[in-house]
DNA sequence: GAGATGACGTCCA
DNA sequence: ATGGACGCCATCT
């Protein structure tokens, strides 16, 4: 058997993939919250890639998206199927990401999880707001 | 060209 | 609730 290799793959049409996500992250209102695993479920998976494989990655590669994501997006309304926001390894931007939900009304707990049955949003059946 | 490097979700203990 | 294993590679330096 081989070694194990990383628990990474990257999307075969990476633009193209990015660019579905980003306009569903576009959609997302002030004040809400999308996981990456919904936003990827709304994503329907490319011909050459495995159901598994796909099932198992998307979501990461919404990730990837979100780190390229041009002006305009709001980055900050995604967030880990946890609640949570997810840390980056090399950069702080998930503290400022925190600010900007803030901001927006989005509250923390004292574990620093949101609520996504308040906050969370989906473009399906859209929750309504209050 | 080689090496480092990744915004996750689900299942199981 | 929470912690660990698994999925199984393209892109950027």
């Amino acid at each position: 058997m081989p070694p194990r290799k990383p628990h990474f793959t990257s999307p075969p049409f990476r633009e193209h993939f990015n660019q579905i996500v980003w306009e569903i992250v576009t959609r997302i209102p002030r004040g809400k919250v999308m996981t990456y695993g919904a936003i990827a479920k709304q994503i329907p998976r490319p011909r050459p890639v495995g159901a598994t494989h796909y099932n198992a990655a998307r979501a990461r590669w919404v990730g990837g998206a979100m780190a390229a994501s041009p002006k305009g997006v709001p980055w900050h309304r995604v967030i880990n199927s946890q609640g949570k926001i997810s840390i980056r390894p090399n950069n702080n931007h998930h503290v400022k990401q925190r600010h900007l939900l803030e901001a927006e009304g989005v509250e923390f707990d004292y574990r620093g999880r949101i609520d996504l049955e308040r906050f969370g949003w989906s473009p399906d059946r859209r929750k309504r707001n209050t």
